[in-house]
DNA sequence: CCATATACGACTGAACAGGTCCTATTTTGG
DNA sequence: CCAAAATAGGACCTGTTCAGTCGTATATGG
């Protein structure tokens, strides 16, 4: 399989609603979790990650929510997705844990045609702006 | 996560080993399973269903084994991983389960974006052939 | 002070992946 | 004819991941 989490589908889906608001305004997890019909606990989670890596700002207590800390053209996809999963997206195990991780890296193959799709995907994913997506 | 199982990984070695003898040479389980260190019964396992899709052929019995059935170079990657899987790798339900299969189907907004990505992922697959990656 | 909102970790159940095991069946060489 | 070698294919086990839930703490506007 190769899929993307639903939370970082729901991030996605999250930031993209924030960035269809004027600049700066305030957008609550439960506005967002009822509009697309996602578990409130889940968006406020992804939030809060997007929140820690900066990507947003968090503001407490009553009237409080979330807002974009910059313009939507300037956010590539490539680093929601990693703020939300904590790396990049890889589709070999050596790629991101290291040689040591596969018992066949030695022997292995198919590491550098696997190499050249990872760079695709990569590439894919980090000229995509976010405000591309909305 | 957006990983390749190891089940493909192991198909593409495995493949790509009886592409790098002359053609029709007959090259058993085992063999493979030696030479790459990977579980014997995994390998079988994935050499059964390339045979099923008709990419390469079996010989049962004593000095039995398995042979490509046309050129590396006519073999896609695509089609390989598309043997073991059962279908294409696809990185959202949505695009494979159909859109009842995700809840969120009607008011997803990331759906379009996802597809080019999809897109560009099959293109890379389908484009690089078995003789690339041996 | 209290209703509303974020923060954050613990927990659960289901699904999946990787790997193992077991039993057929086919085929060849002796 | 028979034993060994090989594919065929399913059942099973086990650890991990994923989606989702819950509980509790903290901040803050009015
Ligand atoms: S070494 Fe080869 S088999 Fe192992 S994870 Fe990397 S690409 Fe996959
Ligand atoms: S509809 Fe949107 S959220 Fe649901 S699977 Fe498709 S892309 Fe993902």
């Amino acid at each position: 399989m190769v899929r993307l989490s639903k939370k970082v589908e729901y991030g996605l889906i999250a930031i993209g609603h924030i960035a269809t608001k004027p600049t700066g305004e305030i957008v609550t997890a439960k506005e967002i979790a009822d509009a697309y019909k996602i578990p409130y606990e889940l968006v406020a989670k992804v939030l809060q990650k997007l929140t820690k890596s900066g990507l947003i700002v968090s503001h407490q207590g009553v009237r409080g929510g979330y807002a974009l800390t910059r313009n939507p053209g300037d956010i590539p996809v490539s680093m929601i997705i990693n703020a939300i999963e904590g790396m990049q997206p890889v589709i070999a195990q050596c790629m991101s844990d290291g040689p040591e991780s596969c018992t066949v890296f030695t022997v292995c193959t198919i590491k550098s045609p696997l190499i050249k799709v990872q760079a695709n995907i990569e590439r894919a994913f980090s000229t995509m702006m976010l405000s591309e997506i909305v």
